[in-house]
DNA sequence: TTGTAAGCGTTATCAC
DNA sequence: GTGATAACGCTTACAA
């Protein structure tokens, strides 16, 4: 069976392709009649209007582009980012937009950059974190495509973006070891000069303010979000701060190097060490031991995301663009009461 | 600066839009003053021809599509697939080619099948399972467009696949396990019904009967690739057969249940129980014990599948259409001899 | 070597 | 309510 255009469907429903259009476009003005024929024909043969042809005379792909950096392979296996993306595309696929997932890299070729962003084929863009919303904002200042991303950037106060309320999350990890009497307690945090960050440290140190524990500087470091750097920190406190009893790790990957260290030195969780996560990323049930830690709504940030942009792409104005997803502390077995 | 067209472009360099368009595309039979002129204008004003109209003259998008199962948010956090989604992305981006990745299911309803596969906006698919392979061949019965899968399906021989030799893999880790003088070794499997597992289970036996131990059928488990079923089998064997002192596990997700399993009855890896993976993802790194595992090219069997799949693209007759790549011992510490 | 003109399969405008 | 017809922006015979 050869494959049909409009032309023949209209052929074969004796009427014009205007009117085949506007039938299959839902739009007014055409004869019960006439639809009636029409869609016997349409479901005959099982025809699907050609959605390139479609593409050009709307100028307009139904496709979103969604963009995140080329991460190690160490970072990119931890799951976060696949969740992430289930959510873009379900909430994409649902209200009927494809999506199109790509990693984009500074050292890359400039032929590619303009392939991975090449305008004509998107109508939206996710960004999925800050080097790849620079990029993407700069190429499209001019609005013509709307970009939405994924955790709040304050040098695009007019983007919309959605994240979990990161202050928060951390003041709760922080708050549960100091009320079962922490009182040295390390931080992890994983990504300099950025937004998320700052909060998270905020959210660590108002939970030791509250708890009338002093801030020491010395017992926070900013690395990235990879197990090694856990690893590398848990080891590096241990070494310098014999008196540390708990640390708040700002990724439950950060937390599992962590977990890995004590595990060499013989430390046993939680019982002489407690560690706490963030994220909630499937893995986390099963390290040694289940961590405990802050489950953050990872699809939903994604669901959400597609939920604003698609938004924007039909032109809604949005007033309230900048999300906030709250984070539940989930208690598992990687925390105790200090040892002694 | 207003977007422009190919026959603003040939306005300008004072040619004709075919000129235009050759030059675009290395067509021959183009005087090289015109060349010149017309990329003169072409990087003055940063033209890229519109791929939506490209597409719709050359009936090819240059899109490849990606079609995965929709899996458990657990199955998906493990790393596995952000891999070889990244090596199939790699390689397409590099030939020029873009790609959508979209979850399947089969209780998704019918439209969306339609829109996921959408043919006019699809060169090519990748599969990455027998569920999405089958229904993709099905739609695609009359090879209107090459569909290369992961994983070898003995039901589609004509089909291009790439897989990890399952066999040796199997092989390798339970040879590691029989020379370290273990003779009571499990086997958690992932995948009913599928010749993978049914591959790497005679690895598994073949390696058994090298080192003169007899196959038990007991030993050996199905499940599937989650923790959760790594978790639940090895208290099952811990229950029931008391002499097992190694687990050959067909994932590391499997082993990392395997592990929490071990952990949570206090028995130490590698003294008193051995364990073996299969996959060598990035978080197999980290577990406690750091994992002794096969390693698999997750990557690289996204790349070859993409290179592939664009051979068969453009026309080329593949003869060797089912490749297998070489999986590598990689030991770590969760083996060890046997206890006594 | 170059230009003209005919597609590609839709949507959208505008007479009728 | 319907049907020509003109876009949309490109590729590609074919003629010059």
């Amino acid at each position: 069976m050869e494959r049909l255009n409009i032309d023949k469907v209209a052929k074969l429903a004796h009427v014009s392709r205007s009117v085949v259009s506007r039938v299959l476009n839902n739009h007014p003005n055409v004869s019960e009649e006439a639809r009636t024929r029409v869609m016997a024909v349409v479901n005959e043969y099982n025809f699907k209007p050609n959605s390139v042809a479609r593409s050009l005379a709307t100028q307009s792909t139904f496709q979103v582009g969604v963009l995140t950096s080329r991460i190690g392979e160490e970072s990119l296996g931890n799951g976060y980012w696949s969740l992430l993306y289930l959510g873009i595309f379900e909430e994409c696929i649902r209200q009927g937009y494809y999506v199109r997932l790509s990693f984009f890299s500074t050292s890359m070729p400039k032929e590619l950059h303009d392939l991975i962003l090449n305008e004509d084929h998107l109508d939206g863009i996710i960004c999925l974190n800050e080097e790849v919303t620079e990029f993407a904002v700069q190429k499209f200042d001019d609005h013509r495509i709307p970009v939405v991303m994924v955790g709040h950037n304050p040098n695009y106060p007019e983007i919309c973006s959605v994240d979990v309320d990161n202050y928060s999350g951390a003041y709760k990890a922080v708050k549960h070891l100091t009320d079962l009497g922490h009182k040295y307690i390390g931080g992890i945090f994983g990504d300099q000069n950025v937004e998320e960050t700052e909060n998270r440290k905020n959210g660590y140190r108002s939970a030791l303010n509250d708890s009338g524990i002093s801030f020491n500087n010395q017992f926070t470091v900013i690395a990235d979000y990879s197990q090694h750097s856990g690893y590398q920190t848990m080891n590096h406190f241990l070494d310098h701060f014999p008196e540390m009893t708990a640390v708040f790790c700002a990724s439950d990957t950060l937390a599992m190097g962590a977990l890995l260290a004590l595990y060499e030195r013989g430390i046993e969780v939680p019982a002489r060490f407690s560690v706490v996560g963030f994220d909630g990323l499937p893995i986390s049930k099963y390290m040694i031991p289940p961590l405990t830690t802050i489950e953050q709504p990872v699809y939903g940030k994604g669901a959400k995301a597609a939920e604003l942009l698609i938004s924007c792409m039909r032109g809604e104005d949005l007033k309230k663009n900048q999300i906030n997803l709250e984070p539940q502390l989930l208690i598992r077995k990687s925390c105790a009461p200090p040892y002694n």
